[in-house]
DNA sequence: GTCTATACCTCGATAGAC
DNA sequence: GTCTATCGAGGTATAGAC
C-alpha cells in the first residue's frame, strides 16, 4: 500500500474489526458496525484496507496467528511429556477464557473459505510432532506409558482443551450452567484436565 | 402458513437450504444458490418459506436436532458406563462422517444468534446428569472409577468425539495429513478413543 | 488523514402471468 | 405451484471537500 498511514488509528480499526468479524464472522459483519466500533467513519476503513475482503484476510491471520502458534510452541519444546501436558492446559485455558469466540471464528472461516489454510500454514516449519512421537517412543519402551500415535495424543488433549469454548452455549444450555457457574466449570477443568489426560496414559 | 404445498418440492427446497447454510453459514449464504441447488427458482423459496430468516430458522432446528438428541440419547440410558462409552464414540462417529461441516455450522449460529438456544432446548426434559451421576458414585465407592463431575465426564467424551471434525482443516494442515489419510485417522479415532477415555477412569 | 455525500450493486422480496 | 421480471433496502466502495 502507498498510502500514508496513522499507525495508531490502523491500528484502533484492526482491534474494532477484530471484534466485529469474530462475534459476526465475516459474511455477517458490517463495515458501518466496525466504523462505529473504532470511533471512525467507514471511508477510513477503505482507505487504510482497500475492501471489506482485504480488511477480513487481516483480522483471519492476526487471530489464526495468536491460536495456533502458542499451541505448537508449547508441544514442540523439549520438556518432559507431562511437564507440557500440565503447562498448557492451565495456559491455553486461561488464554481463550478472554477470547471465547475466537475457536469458533477460526474454523468457521477455514470452513467456508478453505483457501485461507495457505495464509496460515505457509510460513510453518517441519512436522512438528517428531519430538513428541520420540518421547512417546521411550515412555513405551520404558513402560511408563500406554502406546498412542503422537497425532492421537495431540488432538485428544487439544479437544479437551478447546471444544468447551467453541460449545459454550450449548453446554450453558445441556449441562444447566448459568454464566456465572461457567466460570467455576471452567475452573474445575483448568485443575482435572492434565490429570485426567494423564492418567489415560498410564500403563 | 396457509398455502398449498408440494411437500416433495419443499423437501428438496430444504434440503438445498441445509446444504448451502451449512457450509456457509446463515449470513454467507444466498437465496440464489439455494434455488440452484434445489433446480427451481428463488421465488419458490419464498413461496414455501416466507423469507431467509424463516428458512434460517427451519434449517438450524433441523440440524440441531439431528445433532443433540442422539447424544443425550445414549448418555441418558440406563445400560453400563463402560457400555455407553463404547456405544457412543463410533456411533457418533459414524454419524458426523458424512456431516463434517455440522458441528461448526450450529455452533457459529449459536454464537452469532444467541436467541436460537430456546427454540433447539425448549422441549428438552429433566437434567440428563442424574443418571450418569448415580452410576459414576457406585462406580467410585466400589473402587472402580476414579471420582469425576458428570458434567466434566460428558465435555472430556464429547471432546473427543466432536472437535476433531470442527477442526478438520486446520489439523490436515498442521498434522500433514491429506484427504485420504483423514479416513485413516478417522478410523483410528473410531478405534482408540473409547479406550483412551476408559483408561483415565482406571482408580 | 478524516470527513460527508453519493454512486453502484448485490440480494432478498414481491407482482403478476401462466 | 412455478415461472419471469422487477422493485427497493441495505451494504460496499468511491469522489471530493476540508
Amino acid at each position: 500500500m502507498p498510502h500514508p498511514q496513522d499507525l495508531e488509528t490502523r491500528d484502533r480499526i484492526l482491534a474494532a474489526a477484530h471484534a466485529v468479524f469474530l462475534k459476526h464472522g465475516t459474511a455477517g459483519a458490517r463495515m458501518q458496525e466496525i466504523a462505529d466500533e473504532a470511533g471512525v467513519n467507514k471511508a477510513l476503513l477503505h482507505y487504510y484496507f482497500g475492501s471489506k475482503a482485504l480488511l477480513a484476510d487481516a483480522v483471519f491471520l492476526r487471530a489464526a496467528g495468536e491460536l495456533f502458534p502458542r499451541l505448537f510452541g508449547i508441544l514442540q519444546s523439549d520438556a518432559p511429556v507431562e511437564q507440557k501436558v500440565r503447562q498448557l492446559v492451565p495456559t491455553y485455558i486461561d488464554f481463550l477464557r478472554p477470547r471465547p469466540y475466537l475457536p469458533v471464528y477460526v474454523m468457521h472461516e477455514l470452513h467456508a473459505h478453505p483457501a485461507r489454510l495457505s495464509g496460515v500454514f505457509a510460513e510453518q516449519g517441519p512436522a512438528p510432532l517428531d519430538v513428541l512421537r520420540r518421547q512417546i517412543a521411550d515412555a513405551v519402551a520404558a513402560g511408563e506409558m500406554r502406546p498412542i500415535a503422537p497425532e492421537q495424543f495431540v488432538v485428544n488433549l487439544v479437544s479437551m482443551i478447546v471444544f468447551p469454548f467453541m460449545a459454550r452455549p450449548a453446554l450453558q444450555a445441556l449441562l444447566r450452567v448459568d454464566p456465572e457457574q461457567w466460570d467455576a466449570f471452567l475452573d474445575e477443568r483448568r485443575r482435572t484436565v492434565a490429570d485426567f489426560f494423564l492418567a489415560a496414559l498410564r500403563p
